[in-house]
DNA sequence: AGAGGTTCTCGGGCGC
DNA sequence: TGCGCCCGAGAACCTC
């Protein structure tokens, strides 16, 4: 689900919703969506008396910082966060819920239980997986056209596979990645390394294109996403390929292809990249 | 029926 | 043979 522009968008809602929050209980109903510490108990305690000082957010993952814990929740794939009344009904699908002392409660909902979530000491989030060894943000300084150019050029994977590693840069999947190499005109299967320079300056620009406009319209909505307060984004709108197989390109009127590339689903234009 | 927005692990293959 | 890297497959789940 939720790539960078939607992450972005949650962790903005939930700061306006959670902030200055006392958490009293918190409740587990499906332990292995915690990952750290192994000893679920300890998460929960751990977290009793806690105020939400911050969300921050690293690529895909949000990082709720409290008084001294950082926890780090990546929602894969259909991952969801909504502030209830506790008291208000449940859901099959809902796993982990964080009750606060004003009678709120944050829970956390995953249809395929693939998210996962890790509980640090504030400051040692970065020293260990998951967030050691990502790669640079695309929306900030850090992300060097350099370092990129030289990063593409010692791979030998195609390019859409390249990009969807999150050493190389954070944030993209697979609506953005297409979408990004769409803008720049570059065929998803092109070998990362047979890039030229004007190409990599290209792609370079169309990422981050992509991923701003993406997340000043709050991200896409695509099938179960919406952010934390229940609106849709509305960048779906204007996705160029994503979801438009069979449909005419935008640009040159040819029909969208779509195959697999690195055992993803792929949509992109057969006349405008190459 | 099988694909789906994600990422981790594992095993095989290759080059040095 | 060993090491490191790369790649693809499979797994973690459920819904439509």
């Amino acid at each position: 689900m939720p790539e960078l522009p939607e992450v972005e968008t949650i962790r903005r809602t939930l700061l306006q919703l959670i902030t200055s929050k006392k958490i009293q209980s918190v409740s587990v109903y499906w332990p292995k969506i915690i990952k750290q510490p192994h000893e679920i108990e300890q998460f929960s305690d751990a977290l009793i008396g806690q105020t939400i000082q911050d969300i921050g957010r690293r690529g895909k993952f949000l990082i709720f910082y409290t008084d001294i814990y950082a926890l780090v929740s990546h929602l894969r794939m259909e991952g969801r966060y909504t502030l209830a009344q506790s008291g208000e009904a449940v859901d099959k699908h809902t796993h982990v819920i964080f009750h606060f002392v004003d009678g709120t409660e944050l829970r956390y909902r995953d249809v395929r239980k693939f998210g996962t979530m890790h509980l640090f000491r504030k400051g040692e989030e970065f020293l260990s997986l998951p967030l050691s060894q990502l790669g640079p943000e695309p929306l900030e300084d850090t992300f060097d056209f350099i370092q990129f150019k030289n990063k593409l050029a010692s791979k030998k994977r195609n390019i859409k596979t390249v990009l969807l590693d999150q050493t190389v840069l954070v944030g993209l999947g697979n609506i953005y990645v297409d979408e990004a190499l769409f803008k720049a005109r570059i065929h998803p299967e092109r070998m990362a390394q047979s890039l030229s320079e004007e190409e990599v300056n290209v792609l370079y620009y169309s990422i981050v294109e992509t991923l701003s406009e993406a997340v000043k319209k709050g991200g896409s909505t695509v099938r179960t996403y919406v952010n934390s307060q229940g609106e849709m984004g509305m960048f779906q709108l204007e996705h160029n390929v994503y979801g438009r197989k069979g449909k005419a390109c935008k640009v040159c009127e040819s029909e969208l292809i779509k195959t697999v590339v690195g055992g993803r689903g792929t949509v992109f234009c057969p006349t405008c990249q190459n």
